[in-house]
DNA sequence: CGCCGTAATATGGTATGCCTAATAACAAGT
DNA sequence: ACTTGTTATTAGGCATACCATATTACGGCG
């Protein structure tokens, strides 16, 4: 075994755990058996046990005495309460990001918004996705608040399943696309006010689509 | 050893340490060794790695490769990142729970603000000190909403030991006790707005104590 | 006398094994 | 045939033993 990891095991394993959930390999609800998955993952059970509790901390999985570890799988109602926070927390990053941000950082910004706007009308529905997040990380990070960037980060990952799906059964990017021309103009403005107004309407916005497909979908658990 | 158990180990051991911490017991910088404190406890390594693993995500404890895990140590800069981001979730706490609380929880409230006036002249700090956490924490259950109820309580164990130090210098508390009276009035009249505000700048005023704390305390760090 | 290299020790990281408890399956009795 | 009890298997929780690495101290060489 390479010797190279300059970082624990553990936390590379919560890594590979954290992108199989995001793949689908990993969907909600499915059990994490401790000594299947180290096997599966060439690692041991005390390194994968770290990682649950990692993971655990996140929100993204959930452990009862006695039982295998689930990946999490929030309800409409759970989603709805972290994209609330979600929002809350975006619209903070924003009006730091007004104050704080060097112009190199909302230069970067803007390319993110660009690339979007590109591949707006791609079939690959993950890329653009990939994007939107990036642009809305790259906000939140241009406001330097390191606690705030992790929580938002956390919130993100958990969020991460639900908000794909809305990307992917919403028709119309329309909307998503004008708000984000909003938010990268009150941005480059420093309108501390505005982007944070136009980031939490966004957020609200994704709560109802979120709030729509679910219920739409409430009885059809896809394999 | 009594298996009455009904949680992990590594969870009570997280209990224990943390307790230690608001005591002051473990100060900011102190090194755990891991040997030493499981013994110490009386429990083996592994669970106490485990819930070294549960506060590193909590962002109480601090891990480097190859060393001994280090009791947080937040900087002047840390600790008001970390008030501005309680602020905003303490004033969406504010808004759901004028939304959403129950007239019995709103009296919860107030009865611990009631406790507050009574022992507000007490030389007790640490009593004062905890009912005051309590009717901040109290209002942010009322709103209902559980991620932000959990990332608050995470916020406010970070913030635990600077809050207590502002509280304990704090020559007058007459500051604190009128923005708990508009607190409890603005949630009684369920105005949301105000309830927000307030609290935001309740927090923002805890920004300014400490900072007057730490600056003057700078080169003093208490043994 | 000082600096560098090597060795020893201490400490965190990882693997493994045992223990306990929960669940499921099978058998026996009603 | 159904229900209940017992047993076996599985799986998670904890302890311990081993490994790799980093740091420090000591000794030798310049």
């Amino acid at each position: 075994m390479p010797s190279l990891s300059r970082q624990r095991l553990a936390d590379r394993i919560a890594d590979i755990l954290r992108a199989q959930m995001l793949t689908g390999a990993l969907k909600p609800g499915y059990p994490i058996h401790e000594r299947e998955t180290a096997e599966a993952l060439g690692v041991s059970r005390t390194p994968l046990r770290e990682a649950i509790l990692i993971l655990e901390a996140e929100g993204l999985v959930e452990t009862a005495p006695a039982r295998s570890p689930i990946v999490a799988d929030p309800s409409l109602e759970d989603l709805c309460d972290l994209l609330l926070v979600q929002a809350n927390l975006e619209a903070l990053g924003g009006e730091l990001a007004c104050a704080k941000a060097s112009d190199a950082e909302i230069a970067g910004i803007r390319k993110l918004y660009e690339r979007m706007v590109e591949t707006s009308e791609d079939p690959d529905t993950v890329g653009f996705f990939k994007t939107d997040m990036a642009f809305h990380c790259a906000i939140v990070a241009a406001g330097g608040n390191q606690p705030l960037i992790k929580t938002h980060l956390q919130y993100n990952s958990r969020l991460w399943r639900a908000r794909y799906m809305s990307s992917r059964s919403r028709t119309g990017r329309g909307q998503t696309m004008r708000d984000h021309s909003e938010i990268i103009r009150s941005l480059e403005a420093r309108d501390a006010e505005a982007t944070a107004a136009v980031l939490r309407r966004h957020l609200f916005q994704a709560i109802a689509n979120i709030t729509r497909i679910l219920e739409s979908e409430e009885q059809s658990p896809l394999p």
